[in-house]
This record gives structure tokens, sequence and C-alpha cells, in this order.
DNA sequence: CACTCTCCGTGGACACGATCGACCTGAGCC
DNA sequence: GGCTCAGGTCGATCGTGTCCACGGAGAGTG
């Protein structure tokens, strides 16, 4: 992980589908040694995907909510874990310090469809309570902060 | 925007670095009529951008926030929005329904810097109070859920 | 119905990019 | 010094991106 790699990542963040060439030019190396590298990061994990940022309400998905989850006192947490990974809605999931155990991030297309994940949220076990917030716009998300060098 | 389209959003938002070719493939056209359609649903907004998925603790920003903002009761919105647009650690800002206007999610590398990063925002002109919460872990984040045709 | 316009696709052509293998170089270590 | 290894370059090959001319289906019109 050295300043060359901190490029890639970064040119990367900002267009995942640069080709290795253009990479190469950016950085200073040749095709092959960028194709390298790049295959390290992916692997090392440093990358994990590449993906297409899509305007939400053009695919059906206007509605963004975001929900606390307070757990039962007794609740398994990985089990609490699992059920919310089988919910598709569920775009992100953080675990959180304080009473509200994780923050969930969901997104559906209508009004009637967050009432049904709601309810669902508050049937699975080891959920106490849910606290959902609606977010009436998305102003940005997932903006990549520009990198700097580790010691800075 | 068709089922094809569809397809190709929801090829692209599972992994974006896919050649036109293999996206031509996968949906059943040509390389060209693909790259078409892809650069359509580009100009049209529908594809915002690409992006690489990183680690964030590989680039030095493991930790990470979620700010409430509540505003004062004569705050202009606009500027409070285009002060928070300013700083490169909010990655995404939503406008909520509630009390609290604004919920952030910030990356900073350190506690120490989220303090200075909560200082300056009760510092900015238009804010009331924050409410941070940290995020002990991300289980996940930006998951694409599978697309549905517009009537399903 | 026949004509035409438009949209959206195809196939061919050609330059460019991805990717493999062979080789080079410098650092670290016996 | 000589080995070894990591990580680079270069050149060759093959697949891909992308431009272009062309063609068929469907809507609107005389």
């Amino acid at each position: 992980m050295d300043t060359i790699d901190l490029s890639l990542v970064e040119l990367l963040r900002g267009n995942a589908r640069l080709s290795y060439a253009e990479l190469a030019r950016q950085v200073g190396l040749s095709a092959p040694a960028v194709h390298e590298r790049v295959g390290k990061l992916e692997s090392s994990g440093v990358i994990r995907a590449y993906r297409a940022e899509v305007e939400p309400e053009s695919i059906g998905l206007g509605v963004t909510a975001l929900i606390g989850i307070i757990e039962d006192s007794d609740a398994d947490t990985d089990d609490v874990l699992e059920s919310f990974r089988r919910i598709p809605e569920i775009e992100s999931c953080y675990f959180m310090a304080g009473v509200e155990s994780f923050l969930l991030k969901a997104r559906v297309g209508t009004i009637a469809e967050l009432e049904q994940l709601i309810v669902r949220l508050n049937r699975t076990a080891g959920v106490a309570s849910t606290r959902t917030s609606i977010a009436l716009s998305t102003k940005w998300e997932n903006r990549p902060q520009p990198l700097e060098p580790p010691t800075a």
C-alpha cells in the first residue's frame, strides 16, 4: 500500500471504468504493472467491488428511510444481523454504539412498502423496537473523499 | 427504460467493470447496441458514476459516524447545505423529516479528527446542535438490491 | 395499402486495450 | 560476490471499444 496504490484507489473511486492503460498513464507505470497492482488490491480486499451508482428514483426506489433498531435485552445479535441480511431492502447496516444497536438504511418504492418493511422488522426475533426517519431527499451519497498519504 | 436497460443497470451495479462485450452477451444484444444504451443511461442521469468500493480502514478512514443536525430556527437551509458540501469528510447527506433536518454520514481516521469535525459542524452558521452516533462496525453498505420490473 | 420517417438494432473494420511470457534491475541475505 | 525475489518493462497476441454504413419494424399519413 504505497503512494501509487493509493493513487490507483483514488482514481478508481472516482471512476471505476478507467482502463488499465489510462490508469497506467496517470500513475506513470506500464499497463501490466498497474494490472498486477490492481489485482492485488482486489484480492487483498482493499477494493471490494466496482459498482455503478444509480439514481434510485429511476429504478423504482424513491423512498429512503433510516431505521434505528433497539434489541431485546436477551437478543442474539448475530441472529438479528442474519435476519437483516436476508431483507434486500436494507442497503446498509451499521452496528452502533448507543441504545439503538443497529442503524439501517433502506430503500423501497412506496410508503406502503416502507410500512410493510417496518412491520417485518418489528416482528423479527430479537428486535424490541424500531425508530424510523424518512429521508426527504438525498443530497449526496458515498462521495469519495480525497485521500491523504498515511502520515499527513 | 425497458427490461434490457434494467438488466444493464443491474449488471453494472453488481460489477461496474464488465466489458460492453460481456454485457452484450448477458442481455443478448450486440456490443455497439449495449454501448449506446449505456451511454444514454449515463447522459440521462440514471447512471451517475462508477465507483470502486474500498475497505475504509485500508485508506485510513477507520472511524464512521452518523451525525444528526438540528438547524437554527432562522437558518438558511441552502447555506447550511453548501457548508456541508465543502466538508470532504461528509460522505453522505440526507435531508430528513423530523427535528434533525440533516443526517450526515462521515468518515475520518481517528476519534480526534471526529472531534474536530463535530466542533466544526457546531460552529457552522445555521447549525443549532448536533447529535453524533459512532458506528462500531459497518456490516455492509450500499448493497444493491435486486431490481424488479416497474409493475411487479 | 404504400410510403416514409424514425428508432433501434446488426455486422464489418480498425485502432486500442488487456494480458501473457520473457527478460531486466535493485534490495536483502548468505 | 552470487542467489533469490519482488516488481518493473517490453513485445506480441488476441479480445474489445467504437465508428460507420446499412437494414428491418412500427407509427403516422396521403
